[in-house]
DNA sequence: AAATGTTTTAAACGGTTGTTTAAATTTTGT
DNA sequence: ACAAAATTTAAACAACCGTTTAAAACATTT
């Protein structure tokens, strides 16, 4: 029963080894691009292992996926049903942590980009399955809004815009930064000043 | 000579139509996971074709991004360096079109996203060779604006702002779709109106 | 310490990949 | 109509892919 680990040794056990190596390569080069071997050659370990612990690449991938979706799915439904806090409290602490999150993930964006073209539906099914944005107290507060005159357009504009501020700038980073546009240390700069700016900006519009 | 082609047939050549295959196959699934023999079923035509006109698989991807990149930078390029016209103008005419652009080819951003991923940096020396935006006239404008007392942070922000706002809810469709948090007619709409709402945004994200 | 169970290894597997070959077919120039 | 050139084809190639195998190495139980 060596597969028993303790908790001292659980980080660095084989499985989480190759989960550690999965995610990176994975989320550096998308699914295809990905080889068995390179998640081996990153976890130092034989080949074989890969399947020995998660009987496929395919298996891998989604256990990954599943649990990196969950994390972040489960952090924003409370959040977005907070009855206690404002409509702009709400998009504050959004911001404010998946800002902080994509600081410390900015490959993150790639992954569920690349997941989305891999014509998978987990990412969606998760969505639906919890009926994330339409069943929010975050929508109700939004539409409540709506009948003060205000925000005269569908509400998942402000859903959308929200993610596209955050998100955008991490997706295009590449390009700013090797294009010159920017330097490197200028955007964490930029991203810094966006914690406080997206949510002033993302007001002006709900209360247009 | 029969590879020169008369104005007529040129649409319905061999070479012209491996281009057209391989760029929906690569705009579809990406770089790795588009094989060569996907792009010759597409194209119904025989695999060998394919490097008898391209050389390689690399080759021909290269070209298509080519073309592709230059057709948009050269489009934008008109637009922000026009001096006849003003911030708003420009916003809402980069807007208007790109939108447009998005409309009729949706998989363009994962294309885009794509290539980042792929770690080629083809996208980011097109956009650095011809310092699209920091030798722009839209940039001198913004500068401009920043001196009467608005806008008290990078102006690179709004071009991040811009950009995500156009191509983000592309990028989130299949999302939003899918989860059911929209429909599919809905999102048309919802883009169609946002064509007359981002420029509205970003008019007042100016301002500010 | 012997037996049993677990993990790791090197090697090989069948299939797919991008690419090349050489022959067949079609088009072009004279 | 003929020769030359260009195009298309089926087949094969070597390299790489995910996966399996069987033996070795290690750990645990009795």
């Amino acid at each position: 029963m060596a597969r028993n680990n303790t908790i001292t040794d659980i980080d660095n056990s084989t499985e989480e080894k190759i989960k550690k190596a999965a995610r990176i390569v994975f989320t550096g080069k998308g699914y295809a691009a990905a080889k068995v071997r390179d998640i081996a050659a990153e976890a130092d370990i034989n080949v074989a292992l890969v399947n020995y612990y998660f009987r496929s690449k395919e298996k891998l991938f989604e256990i990954i996926m599943d649990e990196t979706i969950k994390k972040h799915v489960e952090k924003i439904q409370n959040v977005i049903n907070d009855e206690s806090s404002t409509l702009e409290d709400k998009v504050e602490a959004i911001v404010e942590h998946y800002i902080g999150l994509l600081i410390e993930n900015p490959e993150l964006p790639y992954f569920f980009v690349n997941e989305i073209m891999s014509g998978s539906n987990k990412l969606p099914k998760m969505v639906s399955e919890n009926k994330l944005f339409m069943n929010s107290y975050f929508l109700k507060q939004l539409q409540a809004r709506q009948k003060k005159g205000k925000m005269a357009f569908h509400p998942v504009n402000i859903l959308v815009n929200m993610l596209g501020l955050i998100v955008f700038p991490f997706l295009a980073r590449p390009l700013l930064v090797q294009s010159g546009t920017i330097q490197e240390d200028e955007f964490k700069q930029i991203i810094e000043e966006r914690k406080k700016l997206v949510p002033i900006w993302l007001t002006q519009i709900m209360n247009q």
